[in-house]
DNA sequence: TATTTTGGTTTCGATGCGAAACATTGTTTA
DNA sequence: TAAACAATGTTTCGCATCGAAACCAAAATA
């Protein structure tokens, strides 16, 4: 299929110039791109999934590398850690003033973001609407975690106006949390296919 | 706009679960990441883009780190280098056949070729031409080298039916070098607003 | 011819990275 | 309850990449 290939080089390309523009964005701070990847997610993700573990999960690195990493950014002050009331194994992180702000500037990356406002609403809705359905596919092809949106997930049920429970943890949860990143995530697909 | 940063994060993702994806293939080779990219450039470029000037644009790196990756590649036995007829200072390098196995089974990554195997051809071609706009918009702001196709930069002129010259180098040269990735690349772009 | 620019290599110090050993807390099992 | 096991995080170690700067050779320019 000629059409797979092109698309792999667009997609490639994409993906480059996205770093690339992090990247710069990143050294402006003296930050390596996977410092600032570890403040996007954190940005973006919810109360079950802000733990240095979900981080690793998420950066596809060793747990070891993924404690210095926080530890880097703790020491700049762009992160705080608490420990966890219950489980006192586990560390919640939460971003700085400072951290946060830096993530806001740099993710989106204002090319794109540009790029994106120039769009009408109806060609961005079906891209979005495509490269929805494409992740989908390849997480079910490779049955990686998943880190999806909240109100995406098999858990997810809505329950009123403001407030949905998350079956998983037995939570009530207001609805805009919803709109963030959970570790947990389990798609809600429906399959036919029973093997 | 709630499409721009919903757009963003899938970006965002698709690019990490593809990074992922090419990192496990290269660690098995014993290769990184970068390496896997020259690798990959390599296998898709044309003669003007061969060098290691135009690698080290191509990653955004300093010309002493991508020596270093080259020099390694070569020793690995990925690729080799010979001095440029013309100019004595460049070298041209190309992949030899163990380079380009790794390239091809590597570039696209497995789950992502599957994924759009198994989608029409019609939704591809539509998400094809959605994102060559959004590469377009973004290097027109960026001003970025581009690395697009050559038959679609400004200099490519077809002459005849197996043939097309470019304009800038002034040679000949077979269509199907057309497809390849070019160093020179300038877009061809109709811009009314003369500022 | 003298100077500057360009393509590429080498060296150095800093730093990220994975692997493995370790400490602490939770959970399971006998 | 006691012991074994699992999970979360940290520390240490050696290796490899990275950027910066010094360096060399060839080409372009003045």
């Amino acid at each position: 299929m000629a059409n797979t290939i092109k698309i792999c080089d667009l997609l490639e390309r994409l993906s480059t110039l996205f770093r690339n523009e992090v990247r710069q964005a990143g050294l402006s701070h003296g930050l390596h791109p996977v410092h600032l990847e570890v403040l996007f997610y954190l940005n973006r993700c919810n109360l079950f999934s802000d733990t240095p573990a979900a981080v690793k999960d998420f950066l596809g690195a060793t747990k070891g590398t993924t404690s210095q990493s926080i530890t880097l950014l703790e020491n700049k002050g762009y992160l705080t850690k608490t420990k966890d009331t219950q489980d006192k194994r586990v560390y919640h992180l939460s971003l700085t003033d400072a951290g946060r702000k830096i993530a806001d500037q740099t993710m989106p990356p204002p090319s794109l973001r540009q790029a994106l406002d120039r769009c009408s609403n109806d060609e961005n809705s079906t891209l979005e609407q495509q490269l929805e359905a494409l992740l989908i596919d390849i997480q079910m092809e490779t049955r990686n975690v998943s880190f999806g949106l909240c109100k995406t997930c098999i858990y997810h049920a809505p329950k009123n106006q403001t407030l949905f429970l998350c079956q998983l943890t037995q939570k009530e949860l207001p609805r805009k949390f919803g709109e963030l990143i959970c570790r947990e995530h389990q798609l809600k697909v429906i399959n036919n296919n029973g093997t």
